[in-house]
DNA sequence: ATATATTATTAAACAATGTTCAATAATTAA
DNA sequence: TTAATTATTGAACATTGTTTAATAATATAT
């Protein structure tokens, strides 16, 4: 495999395999994601699969890092110039309303198997490089805050994670609940946001 | 159906097939479960399940509901005489680590289909009895707060649930991460109740 | 106690699933 | 042009959840 147009035809038509897998997912839920359904999409034979991913599992692990990293990337600010406890506002609004958009990634992310969660989502073993990204921009931001005094003295990283975890429970439940109203929403992430800041105010 | 014996009969195998199908699952993951590998272990032939259940789902439903209802029983403090912050944070605590003891039971309700987790962890549309009380007792913890001065006026239901979708992120992770110390453990759950607990303080 | 109606259980079959493998077509390297 | 890789297929396998018609067991009524 040392030609180069193979290699390229080899990744596009690995690309294809994930797309209508997300095609998918994105029409029937998860649950209904079948290795003959992708094939049958892209007019091949469900054996060919297996020559670009080593099962259906990979297929889904591939899906749900992308679209996290899609999500994450989504976090910074546009603005630069804010104080520490609107910089950590915003930034979580950005990555909810980011995830909230990629619903479906977001599901498969969720619902596969504890395994894959726990390599993808896991806040120690960073396995995504976008969120160890997120996270250090974090710890910076509390960092900041702690040094002008906004912040109390603390645990930087402990405090990080904390928040992380905080707003991750409330992620999964928008999430899941789908029918819930934009008002209600916004009510849910800034009440969230106003207790977790000033649990962590000076 | 009108016997009784015949109806007690009933009951006992249904509880047979939810036992053994639980034994399944703690012991090979939820993902391993199958209707064969339940009826073989009773010595039984694979169509009685749907004598008993509508449906595969069915069971795991109520696996789930189950398991969650005896976590959320065991929240109640012992001693009744605690101030409002004491009373929340020991609350909290009793539903991490009953959750944690449990944790097969709630990885398979993490784990489960979208639809079914909806139906069971929504805050909203409570079809526990057991979340419902809960929650009432969290509200009212609240009230009194407000009442004796020690926290901010606020929405109470709001704030209650916000407080619920934050330790609920934090379970999520203690669940997933299996190999973490207990020192870390501990560290991250006071973390996480100062936090929240200083953000409602008046 | 016997006959009838209800309920419990089975065995076999179905369609769908993930995966494997030998055979074949297509493409690249020599 | 030949030899070697790589891509693709088609058929098969073992499992899966579920259904259904037939049969065994039990309860009800006469």
């Amino acid at each position: 495999m040392s030609n180069t147009r193979q290699r390229q035809r080899n990744e596009e038509i690995k690309r294809k395999i994930l797309d209508c897998a997300r095609e998918i997912i994105d029409e029937d839920g998860v649950g209904s994601l079948s290795i003959r359904k992708i094939t049958n999409r892209m007019e091949y034979s469900p054996g060919i699969i297996y020559h670009y991913f080593k099962s259906k599992q990979d297929i889904l692990d591939c899906i749900m890092l992308e679209g996290y990293e899609r999500i994450l990337s989504a976090i910074a600010p546009i603005t630069d110039d804010l104080s520490p406890d609107e910089m950590i506002r915003i930034s979580f609004k950005n990555y909810i309303f980011s995830a909230l958009t990629w619903r479906s990634e977001w599901k498969a992310f969720m619902l596969s198997s504890a395994d894959t969660i726990l390599a993808h989502t896991s806040i120690l073993e960073e396995k995504s490089s976008e969120k160890r990204r997120a996270l250090a921009e974090l710890c910076h931001t509390i960092e900041n805050g702690i040094e002008i005094g906004t912040f109390a003295t603390c645990d930087v990283e402990l405090t990080a994670q904390v928040l992380w975890s905080a707003m991750y429970g409330l992620l999964a439940r928008l999430m899941i609940e789908e029918n819930i109203t934009q008002m209600q929403q916004n009510k849910l992430i800034d009440r969230q946001l106003d207790i977790l800041i000033k649990g962590i105010l000076r």
